[in-house]
DNA sequence: CGTTCTTTTGATGATGCTCAACTGGGGTGG
DNA sequence: CCACCCCAGTTGAGCATCATCAAAAGAACG
């Protein structure tokens, strides 16, 4: 990915003005400009404020800040969260890039989670209404903003169905099956990638217990499944995980 | 609610063909047409094709299934559920009146789940194509649905936090606490309801089992927070169900 | 090299599941 | 009308899974 060379005249962190161009990212594919041709492309483009870069454990948006953007990943990684009223947090999801971001806050015009970068990342500023005034004029776009919004409807209730249904080894080998699959798309390894959040981070993603995550971990080590160092992961066994992840795991 | 006289000729079921009305909808208010003007009403009315009866444990449409419609109750409760690979069903969600189903099906052109009705109900079918169609003339349409689905999303993120950090008597506070506000925004009392689910749905869907609802059910009622009887519920403290609810059950 | 944070591993225990028996209401047929 | 069945729900006893608590070992960082 070729990055524009910079000038830097004193940056106020996380305030990088850089011209975004979807035209020139990788993710177009993945992202809200798929499938539209170079002229809509361009409309798009000009709507897409800044870059805007998140060091790790940034602070993207929190819960309660009124809803002015989405936010597509250009690089980095994510997690969203929501904050109970005992102070508890529940990781709602691990986004990546070309994924979108803030698509929970259009029903309240406030956010309902917080968006944090689990690494240094970028992301695209997105003025909702203005996006919203391009529908009317690219019902292409429109169209992909709603597969995109029913996309994260699916996802979650996913997740649902593993939190509801499933044992922590099932959660666990449907979590890393999930990550495989969707570095794949990236055109990345689907066996071999960094896990970018913390064991912690993963137990209350999947509703489980730190200790647990860890000893999920030594197990599949053990069994030959998966190589594992720090947060480096050597998928083995794909075809074991997803029938593991797919219910079979006694049988 | 004023409902037309109606000649039967040898209906078949489920296919009943009566015009749909919003203007004339008591869910108009909460249901996809909130906001529109008269003019825009009728337009959206022109679209919507015809209204369709469910009887008690029919199925509206089933994963898999071609997306063609999305519905709109307009009487009646269903749940929709996800079948994994092993058979297990889990319940997303249960829907009332004036709330919007299909919404999931939007991504893949598929339905993503099974939408069964819990009593005698009735839909109103709106074709999506044409309610896209529609989007491009009546911006205010197209930003109530947005945030139709956006509420989804954040319904879905509630759900996920209730199954990933709650304990049993929490998840079942919050389910009661959640129908009873749902009951009041549609002008029935908050306090006095009948669930049209049975124990065991309730259990699948908070994931826990039917022995466990049944427990906690007997222990509301002993506390005297309760009137129980069969399906039929008094909430006597809702205060104490709503602080159950936020989690402050053991302070 | 020490300090701090993350992860691993072990021992113990509680929450909620499983299995089983029983109750009660509603419908059906004699 | 009553006997019966069937299904939904209730209640109890024992147990498994995963959480909790504790301690030690590794990484990461200055």
């Amino acid at each position: 990915m070729i990055q524009p060379i910079q000038v830097l005249p004193l940056p106020t962190v996380n305030m990088q003005v850089l011209r975004a161009s979807c035209s020139a990212c990788s993710m177009h594919q993945l992202c809200l400009p798929m499938g539209l041709d170079e002229a809509d492309m361009t409309r798009l483009d000009a709507i897409i404020g800044r870059r805007r870069r998140i060091p790790r454990d940034g602070t993207l948006y929190r819960m309660g800040d009124l809803f002015t953007n989405l936010y597509a990943i250009r690089l980095g990684h994510f997690k969203t969260y929501q904050v109970d009223v005992g102070g508890e947090q529940q990781i709602t999801g691990f986004q990546m890039a070309g994924e979108l971001l803030g698509m929970d806050a259009i029903s309240a015009d406030r956010h309902h989670c917080d968006a944090v970068a689990l690494e240094d990342s970028e992301v695209c500023e997105i003025p909702f209404p203005r996006l919203e005034e391009l529908f009317g004029n690219i019902p292409t776009l429109l169209h992909h903003f709603h597969r995109m919004m029913s996309q994260e409807i699916t996802r979650e209730q996913s997740v649902m169905l593993l939190l509801g249904n499933m044992r922590a080894e099932q959660r666990f080998a449907a979590f890393l099956v999930n990550l495989s699959s969707r570095y794949a798309a990236r055109g990345y390894s689907p066996t071999n990638f960094q896990l970018r959040m913390s064991r912690e981070e993963i137990g209350n993603y999947l509703g489980l217990t730190i200790e647990s995550i860890s000893r999920l971990l030594s197990r599949f080590k053990k069994e030959g499944w998966l190589r594992v160092n720090n947060r480096e992961i050597e998928v083995l066994d794909p075809a074991m995980l997803k029938s593991l992840a797919a219910g079979s795991g006694s049988c």
